[in-house]
DNA sequence: TGATTTATTTCGATAGTCAAACTAAATTGT
DNA sequence: ACAATTTAGTTTGACTATCGAAATAAATCA
């Protein structure tokens, strides 16, 4: 069937707007009133692209957040100078700087997991495991389509 | 059943985060790739928060997208200045600023409603009308949860 | 009418971004 | 081996978006 003639698609078009337009001011005002209030949801997003265990370089999370390497070099500043992520010349390649998360990086980059985990439940409240398995493939769908936009557009991109 | 214990909840989760720490880059580089290049993300918001026919007012449309009055003014002055919105003074109140879409402001705020149309469409795709409504409903628990978020938080929200 | 409130604007300060020039280190070609 | 090139990151200067505080102007209230 053509999925844009069900009744519903208007109202479920409209919700997704309001997710897409809303989520990222809501996670930025969860943070600001949060213990983490001197981080915006940018920086949480370059701590949230350096990650746990696996160290990455400068420009390898430069890439995957979308920022210019002198941009990165200024983000990473204010996150080392806030406590948040180190700064390590790596001793295989000198010009590298590898970048890993402090004790407080860590415990708010398990906060923010701790965040979209609470969404993603919610996403799912009440449903039976069939259900899930349709979001599920509907979720992987916008995932496939946004990929391919990238791929059209020919622009790096972190997925 | 406790929907964290599924087997995809973890790969779900995942791919919502894509999503979300995505969509709004790709929104921003189609933007500007487009005949619009000359507006941001922003000031696309801004465009959708005036919308199509009802007029709105300065200070209606900065608690929308949360802006404070000030960074609203020269928000304005800056579509203003692109041909985007019209800013009229109220004949009622004259203290009162009414926005309006420009026809140029028309035609992006269309193109940018076939985008997330676009997104709705290939969400759905290859569903049957009972998957739908299971998709439906689980946006709708989202929605929901951030719509309580913010209560919670007690600010002003454009849902 | 004078005081207060409301809607918007102006101003000064700050933060984040980019592009271009630069430094330092590694790699390549001869 | 070593000069030229490439790569990784930083610095600098310009620009834009934002905020908060003060200013302006219009409406409303006592």
């Amino acid at each position: 069937m053509n999925d844009t003639s069900t009744p519903y698609f208007e109202e479920l078009n409209d919700e997704l707007v309001v997710v897409f337009n809303n989520v990222m001011w809501i996670e930025e005002a969860a943070l600001k009133q949060s213990y983490f209030s001197d981080i915006t949801l940018k920086d949480m997003h370059t701590i949230d692209a350096i990650s746990m265990y696996s160290e990455k370089s400068a420009s390898q999370v430069a890439k995957m957040i979308h920022l210019t390497p002198s941009a990165m070099t200024t983000a990473i500043d204010r996150l080392v100078d806030k406590g948040y992520i180190e700064r390590r010349r790596s001793d295989k390649d000198r010009r590298v700087v590898r970048l890993g998360l402090t004790h407080k990086g860590r415990v708010v980059y398990r906060a923010h997991q701790e965040f979209h985990r609470d969404l993603t439940h919610n996403l799912l409240k009440d449903m039976q495991e069939s259900e899930i398995q349709t979001v599920r493939r509907a979720i992987h769908n916008l995932v496939s389509y946004l990929r391919n936009v990238r791929n059209i557009k020919g622009e790096p991109w972190n997925i």
